[in-house]
DNA sequence: TGTCAATATAGGCGTATGTCGAAACAGGCG
DNA sequence: CGCCTGTTTCGACATACGCCTATATTGACA
């Protein structure tokens, strides 16, 4: 994931980075995903592992893995295996560059 | 659309929160729409009516349309019907929330 | 090495979403 | 008043998504 910093609102997006902005968001776009991330980041640590995670919800386990994958694979969080248990954390750059994104330049009001 | 603006990383978000949080992300989760935001947001005087919007595409009419609806909805943007044509805006403060959301505390890394 | 616990993957089912064409609504203008 | 342009709504279809059960993989431990 590759996101370019610029906001919206500062100049007309470029079509390919409208889909990596999109995809990146659609990760967010599940109720089931919001929760994970605010779980895995407000995890005293910084990291959570599964077990716990799937503990916090009525889901089944593979649906939990499931939802981690994609926020994995939208660059959102990584993991790791220590011995049993796979440990997850949040990468706050990703939650960064995606919160920029989103900033007005405060010029954009009639 | 009523989000709180605590981060997601500072506790573990309220069930009914993530599915507002997530309901606004949905709205953001397709090219389209992130793009029509971006052309909206960066139009001189921070308004666009829609046939601007439509021929920045290669969709047809009730394609956008339809899309504008969500991000409506979402409470992203507004409009208004001035004469012949209606003209779109975005709503800074509802971006600047969902901005808000995705910031990390700078503490929740290892 | 065999077995068990923890996690991920695969496949299937029901629902939601993006897209289109056709039709309806709204306002300006002859 | 009736038409014409601009915009939205309606109905339908293909695809994608979320959820589940069943199966595979990984590592610990006897």
């Amino acid at each position: 994931m590759d996101i370019c910093c610029s906001p919206l609102a500062a100049a007309p997006i470029d079509v390919g980075q409208a889909a990596e902005v999109a995809t990146a968001f659609k990760a967010l776009s599940d109720p089931v995903r919001v929760r994970l991330l605010s779980l895995i980041a407000s995890h005293p640590g910084g990291e959570a592992h599964v077990n716990t995670l799937i503990a916090a919800f009525d889901l089944t386990g593979p649906t939990i893995s499931h939802h981690l994958r994609v926020l994995r694979q939208a660059g959102l969080i990584e993991c790791e295996r220590r011995g049993t248990w796979v440990f997850y954390w949040v990468v706050p750059a990703a939650l960064e560059r995606l919160s920029e994104v989103l900033t007005v330049p405060a010029k954009t009001a009639p």
